[in-house]
DNA sequence: ATACAAAATTCATCTGATTTATTTACACTT
DNA sequence: AAGTGTAAATAAATCAGATGAATTTTGTAT
């Protein structure tokens, strides 16, 4: 039927991860070349660069023509994981992944206010003076926040949330432009709030900053929105 | 530096999907063989095969040796799009995932409950009966388990939560045998409690039905994993 | 020591050939 | 005429070789 048994490619996948793991190899190291690597895994070179490109499209693996294939940073996104490609309102589709967030995130931000050392609390305040410096320069912040929110996501000791959060504040970046300046000093403020919070260890003020913080990002674009198409509101 | 410019078989890649879009082919289409296709993308077969085994990961396209090459049903789950593979900790990943269901699947079903037609709800009874009925049959539930919850996901409306939870609940599945029938009464009785607060669009009880549910569900699995590995409690 | 050029390394891509799996067509049996 | 089994056609799987393009390394000249 639809059962499609396992593939030499995907079998050779698997080989390579298991490669990975088994010689300890962390972000940024480098693997044999392809004829090395097809040799040890005991397949063609055809098969092994399929295999190759199924492990870089999961973001598993980086490769530069003349210099080699590499483990990903694991900074990057892979590319559409979730399968957002096919979804076509893309409207609905951010609005609803601002929903998506709102309800995740206001926990996180509990969890990682009753965890948080003094010392994460200050890389927070770090992360959160760079978004305001790029907000002064005028440059994007969608990095600089994001980072924000992904040590944030750290922190709640959930390991889930930090794989997933990149992924979706991603996804919002690519169908919309965040670069209102209008949201400067209400981001900044909460940005704030949210770092005093995790130095209080206050789960609750946490909660309460990332719902606001939330909610009026929402509003902002929503009304952005409402005025780019007057005669077209989402669905 | 890591830059990496696009390849010619991501270029590919994205020919493929604009294909799929443009035909508007639907899930179980069939697209032309690999010769026609690398003719019609302008690549090399093995360039062209790249391109397939990037989308086949990422649960795009399934591929049949002798058959052809068709677009997936979506109901498969891409093969660990989160990167779970790397996550050392499986004891505590699976508490993790079970955390963040926590935090996203009461509120869906609110949302769930809010908007469900009398249609919708008398779905979700013929789905939980099925459940119970895997349970009497002995066999496992998780995938009619799996088929009650997807609903409720979808009924939500919003369209991120159809995407994920499929991914939360089989890599929970991939770590863990569920086939307590110690839960049988319990999971039954909450899956009624569930479809009631839906055929009376109540969103609070909707939402305690499902917290209750996953609490009882995860202070089960904790006993199990304690009562299993006794001198080796999760971290 | 530095800068530039040549060489070596490595991935990118194409093409052809052989093998394996699936489907289709056709003849044979009942 | 219906069903069955075999042969042919189709299509993907895999390997191997050759050429191209990007990067890194090496060597030389200043």
């Amino acid at each position: 039927m639809t059962s499609s048994r396992k593939s030499l490619a995907d079998t050779t996948a698997e080989g390579i991860i298991k490669y990975i793991i088994d010689n300890k190899l962390k972000e940024g190291a480098q693997l044999p070349n392809e004829t090395t690597l097809s040799s040890l895994m005991g397949v063609g070179r055809s098969t092994l660069r399929e295999a190759i490109r199924a492990l870089v499209s999961r973001n598993i693996l980086t490769v530069q023509q003349g210099s080699g294939i590499y483990v990903c940073h694991n900074t990057g996104v892979a590319d559409d994981p979730l399968g957002f490609t096919f979804i076509e309102n893309k409207e609905k589709l951010v609005s609803d992944l601002l929903e998506f967030r709102m309800m995740i995130e206001p926990r996180v931000a509990a969890l990682a206010a009753s965890k948080a050392t003094p010392a994460q609390a200050g890389e927070l305040l770090q992360l959160a003076n760079r978004v305001a410096e790029c907000y002064d320069a005028g440059t994007s912040h969608s990095e600089a926040d994001a980072l924000f929110h992904a040590r944030i996501a750290e922190i709640s000791g959930n390991v889930i949330v930090p794989q997933l959060e990149p992924l979706i504040m991603h996804a919002i970046d690519m169908f919309i432009d965040i670069t209102h300046s209008e949201l400067k000093e209400e981001t900044i403020r909460t940005h704030m709030a949210i770092v005093n919070a995790m130095e209080n260890n206050d789960a609750i003020a946490a909660q309460d900053a990332m719902t606001l913080h939330l909610i009026y990002n929402r509003d902002r674009l929503r009304k952005a929105r409402e005025k780019s198409t007057p005669g077209n509101p989402a669905q």
